[in-house]
Formats: C-alpha cells, structure tokens, sequence
DNA sequence: GATGAATGAGACTTCATTCAT
DNA sequence: CATGAATGAAGTCTCATTCAT
C-alpha cells in the first residue's frame, strides 16, 4: 500500500514533469533525461512508468486534458454559459506571459505531432482539443445561438490563433488584445428569439 | 556562366526542397539527408551551399517570405483593398488540404523555432508573420477602417488560428468554415464617415 | 557497490587509455574511437563518463599530472636535494625510448593545445609544466642556490628540449647525452656561503 | 615566361602562406582552404602547385629551411664564431613573442609530424634541425671547442626547451631569460689549449 | 521495483581531394 | 592552367532504450 502510494506519486511526478517540460521544450527537444531531472527520478526508472517516450508524451497530454477539465468544471458551476464562456476567455488572458514564452501547450503540440508520419500520437492532442470544442459549442448551444459547433469553431480557433502569434511574436499583449475583441464578440451574440 | 547558373539553380533547388520537406516534417524530425535526397544532391554538397542546417531553414522561411510578397504583390492589383484582403482568404482556402495535412509553413516553423532558448532563428518565423501582419493592416488603413492594427491582428490569428485547428484535426472543412466567415467579417466592416 | 567499482573501473580504464593514445598519436589524429577500442569500451559508452573528447584530454593531462606528482613524490624520501633532482633526470633518461619515439607526454599535447584558438584546454597542460616547475626550484631553494626559479626552468627547459629532438630525429641517445650533462650540471652547482 | 614567372608567385605565394598558417595554427588544424585563402588563391587551385596537403607541408618545412639558411649565412659574415653562436641566440631572443605565441616553427611541426605513423614527413622536420645542430657544431668547432657535436645538442635543445615552455606557459619572457643564460654560457667557453 | 551503466543507430559537420568546364 | 562545384569518408556527439545487479 505504501509501496503502491510512493509509485503513483513519482508516476505523478513524472507526469506533471513531462507536462511542463514538455510545453516549455517541445517534444523533440525534450529528452527523457530531461524530464527524469525535473520530476527527480533516475532516468533508468523512468521505463517502470512509461514503455516509451511517446507514452509520456501521452500521459502529458493527458494532463492537460484533466486541467481543461478542471477549468471547464470550475466554469461551469456559473448559472450563465455566456459567462462561462467569457470566463473561459479570461482564464487564457491570464495566461498570456506564459502564451508569448511557450504558446498553447496543446496547441503547440499538435503542431509538433502532426510532423510525424507514424500515425500512433498525432489524434492525441487534437482529441484534447475536440474536447474544448465539444464544451465550449456545448455552452454556445445552451445560449440558443445558431451554429454552436461553428461558434465554438470561431472562439477556439481565435485562441489558437492568438497564442501563436503572441508566442512567434514574443508579444503577450496580442493575448490581451485579442481577448478583449472576444470578450466583445461574446457579449454581441444574440440567441434566436423562439 | 553555365557553372554559375547551374549552381544557383542547386541552390535554388535546395532552397525549394527544404522550403517543402520542412513545411511537411518540421525541422527537428527533418535531417539534411532528408532534404538533400529530395534536392537530389548528395548530402555533403549541401555544405557548399549552406553552412549550418540553420540557414537551410533560414533560407526556407526567406521562400516563405518571397511567396508570401508574389501573393500580396498579385492582389495588390486589385483596385479594391477589401477585395485583396478576401482574395488572401480565399487563397488560404484554397490551400485547405495542405494546411489540414501540414498546417501553416510558416506557423508551424514559428512554433518549432519558439521551442529553442539559443536566440538564433526563433524571430525569423516571427518576422515573415509580422510581415503579413503589415501588409494585412495597410489594407485596412486604406479602407479607412478604424483601428487597422487591430483588424490585421484579427484575420491573421484567424489564420494561424484556422490552419492549427484543422491541422490538428485533419480536417480541411475547418479552413473551408472558418474561411466563410473570415468573408463575410470583411465584407460587414463599415469605413468611418467623417 | 560491485557495480559501482567496475564503473570507477571504466572510467580509470578511459583515462589510462586516453593518457597513452594521446601521447602516442597526438589529440588531434586521435579519434574517441581510437580510446575507446583501447579501453575496450563502445564508443557511445565513451560519453557516459566523459561529456566531450576535451575532458578526456583533461582527464588525461590529469592523469599525467598525478603520475608526475608520484615520481616527485617518491623522490622527495631522499634527503638530499640534490639527489632529488638527479633522480628526476634519471627518471627522464630511463624513459628515453619512448622519448625518442613519442616526446615528452605533457609537452607534446601542450604544443598541440597551443595551436588552439578557444582558451579551453591550452592552460591545462601549461599547469603540469607548471606544477614541475615549481617543484624544481623548491628543490633548488632548498640546496641554498641563488635564483632557484631561473635554475628550475635551465633543468625543466633542458628536459624539453633534449625530448623535442629526440623525438625529431628518433634518437633516444640525445637523451643519455643531454641527461649526463644535465647531471654534471647538477653536480657543480655550488651552494651560497653566508 | 610571363605566365612562368606569374605561376612561379603564385606558388611561392602558397609557400609562404603555408609557413606561416602551419606556424599559427599547427597543420592538423589547418585547412587547405586556410592556406589558399591566406595566399589568395582559390582551392581548387592549389593543386596544381601541390598535389597533397603533405607536399604544402613539405614545402613550408623547405621555407623554414631557407629562412634558417639565410640567418646562418648572415651570421657567417661575423668573424669570430662565437659571436656567430651569440648572434644565433639574440635572434631567437627577438622573436621571443612569436615563440611564446606559437613555439618555433620546426620544432612544433616536428613534435605534430612525429605524431603520424606513417614515414612520409615526419624525418623532414628533423632534417631541419640537423641541420640547425650541424651549422651550430661547425662553429664550436672552429672554436676548437672539445666536443662540439655535444656543444651543438645542449644550444638547439635550449632552444627548443625554452621555446616550449614559453609557449605552454604563454610568457615570452622565459625566452629573455633562458636567452639570457645561455649568451653568458657561450661567453664562459674556453677552448682547448694544446 | 530501482538504478547506474551500457549500447548502437543516426544526426550534423568537416575537409582533402577530384571533377567538369 | 583556372576554378567553382562536387564527393564521400570519417569524426564528434546525442539519446531512446535496454541491461545487470
């Protein structure tokens, strides 16, 4: 029990590691070793947790999925899916310097995975993606507007968008500008009348 | 002279098929054999040509740039700004499959290169980016539009914002949806009178 | 514990190996392949223990150092001084085979380092001339003589030279010639009467 | 003939630049291209002067050769051998910057040359020191001077000793003072009554 | 499970030498 | 002779993965 309790917490570690590491780095200029320092593991241990590199990379993602989740999960506990978007909305402006340093990390993933050519982690980040999709035309539907998946595309997207150009331009006050124009966007939305 | 020209047709085709096996495998996962092989030149003359793989890819972002200066030099014949500026969206439209498959040559590049802390290449693919950001905002200048900075800003995190989505998905319906709107966002914005 | 000590094993094998080939080809026509056979080790092993081929040139300067501070060592139990410095100038001349065919170990790698342009490593080997410098004229002091220090550098810079051309012209009978007068030479210093 | 004479420059161009970029930078660390760009002479053209790196070595080593020539046959002029001998040592004593910069040119090509297993240079160094250590000998033995070969040995390995150390130590100071030492030894000679 | 050590494939890069014009 | 270009062998170094204890 305490044996199983220490393993999880360094599989933990680990994973929290990759996420970070992982995101600040990228993929392919990350090495196991890297990783196996930031969580204080021994690199030769790493391989009792995770097969392979790439199965970091999984649980990686994994991680930020379960932090999306959190996010979605705090917002929704709003009564106004409007506020839960703008909310949303606001939790990347927050993010912003972290943004311009090392962009979205899932977004900045995807990018790396869709180079590869094996197709065995490419659906992965685009899943975690699909997923913030999925809740935020979800919000969008509960408002009664029109084309939610195309709304949701259109927020989403302007996030993409925004971390990328404030990460390639080092500027995290493209996030801020940006934002402030989907704070607006969100607030203009008018739900069909019966 | 016949030397000399076909040299430059070497480096030419060097540049060329790093600009291509670049945009498709990115630049960590892309070796120089990689590129010599699809410049059909053995991998030692590539030092000839360019030093270092980093002017490969310096010199593959300058092939960006140049195609992105022949795109806007074409529509800048365009009397009408507003009609230049849905002809690049309808340009970006029509590169749907490769942007689903390959995402933005340049975004991409921007996000590999942001990855790295030696501060070498990481503002070139800023550069090309800002580049467009320009051209983008002085067309909504000459619209007389108001806050001309902030519109560029808008239509080309659109892109960046667009062609990550639907790469990260594999789906070029995306650039084909959010190309839609991209048009009729443009065509709904208003000059100010004085 | 059993690991550990076939690994400090390894390591001391590298050094040992590094020190001879060095001496025997030079740093330059030296390749890490070349230590690693003569160590028994793979090449990529090499690097577990050494991060670069400059610090197995360090590790064997080092070595080369502490085989110099064994024979001074040695030769600091006779009391007399003098019979110290004749029993390093004998030391030398046993040496003379390898001499004529491989100079002078320190100072053979020390020409080498000095043809270098980044001030990485061409200190290193100066420091063990160095430290046999300073261990000279502490003997010199030690008999009473004036100017120790320029006597030091007679003895080290005589030491140097005879190897140098015995190794020019393959000849390990300088050595014995320049090594009987270097004795001689000893003999009729004269200490200073108060 | 005027292509003769040009062609003539232009090898002697490269001699001398071999000469001296050999010196600086020793000749494993010197490139073809060093040589020719130092001499102004495009690469692929070096080869019809030299047909291998090693004839451009050869060649340097030949120019150091006439340079010592020349300074002897200067020398020769004296009347009185041993200011021949002391004139040898201040000129030496001159170049203690370049000495303690780069060591003297025969003797640092002798030690990389003796390096190489294969037979093919490495007696070509030593062949300009013998020759150094024959004119040196003559001298002493018109001084009538007993032993003069001896004589010789111990004058050329003070140089060679002195230039050594000066160079590891970078401290052309170590040449005045050896320098020094050895005019007074010179001066202290006492030849044989009969 | 735990861990330092081991391994080997492959990447980038250099350079003497040769070639084509 | 002249010259830019071409070539391929080799060298240093990295790293995911495996092994032995």
């Amino acid at each position: 029990m305490e044996r199983r309790v220490r393993a999880s917490q360094k599989r933990q570690r680990l994973t929290a590691a990759a996420a970070r590491v992982l995101h600040e780095q990228g993929m392919e200029r990350t090495t196991l070793a890297d990783i196996a320092r930031e969580a204080g593991v021994p690199v030769g241990n790493v391989y009792y947790y995770f097969k392979t590199k790439d199965e970091l990379v999984r649980a990686a993602l994994a991680e930020h999925r379960t932090r999306l989740d959190e996010l979605t999960g705090r917002l929704g506990r709003l009564p106004d899916p409007r506020d839960r978007l703008k909310g949303l909305v606001e939790a990347w402006a927050a993010r912003r310097e972290s943004a311009a340093r090392y962009g979205c990390p899932t977004g900045t993933l995807a990018v790396e995975l869709g180079k590869r050519t094996d197709g065995t982690l490419d659906a992965e980040a685009g899943a975690v993606l699909r997923r913030l999709l999925d809740w935020t035309a979800a919000q969008f539907r509960a408002l009664n507007l029109p084309a939610p998946d195309d709304l949701a595309l259109t927020l989403v997207s302007g996030y993409q968008g925004m971390s990328l150009l404030a990460n390639a331009l080092r500027e995290p006050d493209i996030v801020s500008r940006e934002g402030e124009r989907l704070l607006r966007w969100l607030d203009s939305l008018q739900p069909v009348h019966e």
